[in-house]
DNA sequence: AAGCGATATGCTCTTTTGAGCATATCGAAC
DNA sequence: GTTCGATATGCTCAAAAGAGCATATCGCTT
């Protein structure tokens, strides 16, 4: 028996980024590339795309800098907001973790 | 903007106990019977029978005593396992909430 | 001008999830 | 033995989420 959580962030009601974000824009980041770092998380760059895109509505904050067209065809890269939200929510979920994992140990395990 | 967050357990990567669980397990205690308790939240008898039932099977242990017939037609009440498992979920979820309360005021609040 | 590769979007099809309907059964009470 | 209210289950229908296909556009390269 264990457990498992999902931590994600939420505005007005809806959510806005959760684990599923993290992945995509830290690979979008690491590849400059949408396609790319839907490609490497296994999912449609149709999909990839449409979350981001719904982030940004939701959030009112621009997440992407986006090229179509042009030497390699186009790319992407983050703006400082979304590193921003990155490295928050990235510290976050990981503290938010440990100590859910302690929680967890000291109702549990003894 | 806040967080959500969704905690519950699993035994062999299958969800056996989480906070609908709980909440049904409470009301059926509180009430003694399972048709109730879905009245109270606004769910069909159907679904919460089914839902007790695949923990059952998942966990490989009864959750109720139900009685079928009889005097109002027949009831159910938790098992001292039940009871058990309710009582640390319980306790669990509510203490990893507030962890996780004071991690995100940590992160985002300063 | 033609080609390439990535972004931008609409649309359809499938799979999953849940809601609700229809019964069957059972046992006390009358 | 008929009524009543709760458990026990199957089946169907609707709603939501996700997968994937088809294009269009754009801007460097050659």
């Amino acid at each position: 028996m264990e457990f498992k959580l999902k931590i994600w962030l939420e505005k007005d009601n809806q959510p806005v980024f959760g684990r599923g974000l993290l992945c995509l824009l830290t690979l979008i980041r690491q590849h400059g590339s949408i396609k790319r770092a839907a490609e490497d998380l296994g999912m449609s760059y149709r999909q990839a795309w449409g979350n981001v895109k719904k982030a940004e509505n939701r959030l009112g904050v621009k997440l992407l800098i986006k090229h179509v067209g042009g030497e390699s065809g186009g790319g992407a890269q983050l703006t400082d907001e979304a590193n921003r939200l990155v490295r928050k929510y990235e510290n976050f979920m990981h503290d938010a973790e440990d100590a859910v994992k302690s929680v967890y140990a000291r109702h549990f395990k003894e």
